[in-house]
DNA sequence: AATTTATGTTCAAAATAATGAACTTAAGTA
DNA sequence: TACTTAAGTTCATTATTTTGAACATAAATT
């Protein structure tokens, strides 16, 4: 009902709200990211105002953090930038730091016929976790797994041989030089195929169900 | 200004807006995801609301989506149902279960000399930026690279053949088996040093942050 | 310098999200 | 049946977002 000056001490979002940079217990702060994205699209205020729907006056303010946009404000900005709505609200949140592991201790893990050789060459994370190895297994070894949570998502390509990735109750051949990608919030299991040995790499984003 | 009653006819957000699921058209819906975790919790609209903080009567519009909510009013609904934001938001979305990139679909990036090959095998773009690949360079394939920007992070296996690694002033030399890690806030450049063909994977952390 | 043009910020008003109290509905109990 | 309790919905008001127009600022042109 009371107009909000934007220069009004009372209740400006931002200076009282949430002042200073996002840190996992507030919200998160789009207006930076919004603009860096805007600016990249080379686009100004209003032509964004065009595309998106938005008026510019509030394209200004949430850029400056200044206003505290409803989901449809926001999802109408994602369109017009192209951008996954999600990803440009986790741009604000906590970054991942690194973890320092040492370059020759590479652990390996085998399943029980030590037919299929996992090798962990680096792993990340924090919010969410990453991992990548290098596998190799040689006709008929398999690897299962149990779900790595939702959203987790897997990675493989494989460099030479065939091998077989069910999941839930989907399945898929690979073969030479195939990418897969897949999720694994469900058990899931490889088979190489053989006769040659699968050779291959894997990339896992695995979800942990934290809150932030 | 107005008082609008959820009954009164003009302007209900999500009869008008986006009556429906959400088909990716529209601004998700969160309501249904909403009430699912507060029941999952076994909580009631009064528990949730001092949880939360958020007033029970406007839990009660936003899961029936007769609401639009702020991004803060998503995200302390968030907190109080330890949920990340980002998952809240994206339930709607549905996503492909395998994503299957044939040989020749998987995108190639070589030098001019076609001596060093780059063969990308995926990317991600949520927190921060991902990208891995497999390599293949014969004797003398060079591979030059600007800076990544401050913070980024290469890792390196080598699977056959022997790789000069330039990041700096420093330099490694890696034969087969080795993983190395190194910061690319510099240009840097990698060469295989043969005789036999440097084969091996790679996956780089871009830090995109460098607006603060 | 004065004008124009392009871009971003602020203003006043209108639209709507959020609040707390009052109201419903349903289930259990005397 | 009447009374109580518990859960969710609607009401009237207040607080904020959103809008479009006016304003400010800087760069380019005459």
């Amino acid at each position: 009902m009371q107009q909000k000056k934007e220069t009004s001490s009372s209740s400006s979002f931002a200076r009282d709200a949430f002042a200073g940079q996002n840190t996992s217990d507030r919200p998160p702060l789009v207006g930076k990211e919004i603009q860096r994205l805007r600016q990249e699209h080379q686009l100004t205020l209003d032509e964004l105002a065009s595309k998106s729907g938005v008026s510019k006056s509030i394209l200004s303010q949430i850029e400056r953090d200044h206003s505290n946009p409803t989901l449809s404000t926001i999802w109408r900005i994602s369109q017009a930038l192209k951008q996954p709505l999600v990803d440009m609200l986790s741009s604000g949140e906590e970054k991942p730091r690194f973890e320092h592991l040492k370059v020759n201790q590479t652990p390996v893990v085998s399943s029980t016929d030590g037919k299929f050789v996992l090798k962990i060459l680096g792993t990340l994370g924090t919010v969410s976790t990453l991992q990548w190895y290098e596998f190799k297994a040689e006709e008929g070894g398999i690897l299962e797994s149990e779900s790595h949570g939702s959203g987790s998502l897997e990675n493989l390509t494989l460099v030479s041989g065939k091998l077989l990735v069910i999941s839930g109750t989907e399945s898929r051949e690979l073969i030479s030089g195939e990418t897969l990608r897949f999720l694994t919030d469900s058990p899931h299991r490889l088979e190489s195929l053989g006769p040659e040995p699968a050779h291959g790499f894997m990339v896992n984003l695995l979800n942990s169900n934290e809150s932030f």
